[in-house]
DNA sequence: ACCATTCTAAATCGATCGATCTAAAATGAT
DNA sequence: ATCATTTTAGATCGATCGATTTAGAATGGT
């Protein structure tokens, strides 16, 4: 074995987040990179490969980070209801106190590479498919403790979610206002509830 | 007066935008759009100005040519819930024929653009508002003819539905299966019935 | 001590970018 | 016929791109 690598991975990764999450895939140069890595260009290239193969890592990284960690903190320990609930107002509390307006990684992923890259639209459509999937068994656990409505199926009302996530993230980056971003959100909830007949 | 100009300007238009919806702004080479624009560099610079510009001017006839138009075929014509349920069905149907993934320019906009340029910015929220004023609009004359349900505020409802449209047109371009996009559509369509007590 | 590997710093590669310019042919109003 | 303007095709500008290479110093396992 040679000289140790003297960067610390998780590190040098988080700020290429960083460049890549804010500015995208293209407009993001290696120049700009290496330097917000604290690296020369030769070593960023020696570790990582190539831009994409660098973007590939970033990418999970941050999924890792934000969306799997989410999923952790909120599945398990909260009532179905106010796991959704708590999802939706973390959503809302970071994208209108993010002042860059970079908005959420994945999907700026799933507009910028994975339309015509293969292997990030494999990507893409796995993690989305985990979102779909955590608000699912949120309201399958929801409808058997009563405490969401079974008028609509599970999969249904998890895709409705998922989309209305998606959409928020995206009109955030345009418009990040709280009324208009909890209006988008609060028919949607109350359409979980379980009707209340004779109120 | 000179020479007149020889290619007509809604042909080139139509050609401009075919590129920027395609590839978005950065990955869109001037090169690239003179040739399918069938004009010279030259030409091209001398009838619009610069690259910014003539995305600004095929934005706005992308924009025209496609939401507007949608509108204004729907809206009237269509009782409330007909006109939703339909706007909804022409996305989903728009987005299952789209074999190159384009997606929605507006949308590809309000990522790509948008965030880092306060004039697409206003070009994009304030599109984004009236397409949210257009489900608005439709909810408020559904109320009053008792077709759609008072439960919820039109303000949200309408909100929900831009949501829902917004999330629709990104999901679709990574995950195109029409199963998938209706159902994200069939629960927030269903919200909208009145409520059928002793049903 | 030796060697494989990574480090730093910088130069460099070919390609492409947006944008401009040249120069000559074409066109239509006056 | 004159003149202003747009047309054509193509060269060209400086800048930046992703990626590679060079050279020498540093480091740690064998």
């Amino acid at each position: 074995m040679g000289r140790p690598r003297e960067f610390n991975e998780a590190e040098v990764l988080a700020a290429a987040v960083d460049c890549f999450w804010n500015r995208g895939y293209e407009a993001t140069s290696t120049r700009e990179l290496a330097e917000k890595m604290g690296l020369t260009g030769a070593s960023l290239y020696n570790a990582f490969g190539d831009k994409r193969a660098l973007y590939r890592r970033a990418l999970n990284h941050y999924i890792e980070t934000s969306f799997a960690d989410r999923v952790r903190r909120l599945e398990g320990k909260l009532s179905p209801p106010q796991a959704i609930s708590a999802f939706f107002s973390e959503i809302i509390q970071r994208s209108l106190a993010d002042s860059q307006r970079k908005g959420c990684m994945l999907v700026n992923s799933a507009l910028e590479v994975a339309p015509h890259d293969p292997e990030f639209r494999e990507i893409v459509t796995e993690v989305l498919g985990h979102i779909e999937a955590f608000f699912r068994r949120c309201v399958q656990a929801g409808q058997q403790d009563g405490t969401i409505t079974t008028t609509q199926s599970a999969t249904d009302l998890g895709r409705l979610l998922l989309g209305v996530h998606v959409g928020l993230r995206v009109v955030a980056r345009t418009r990040p206002e709280r009324e208009l971003l909890e209006g988008m959100v609060r028919p949607a909830l109350a359409l979980l509830k379980p009707q209340n007949f004779g109120d």
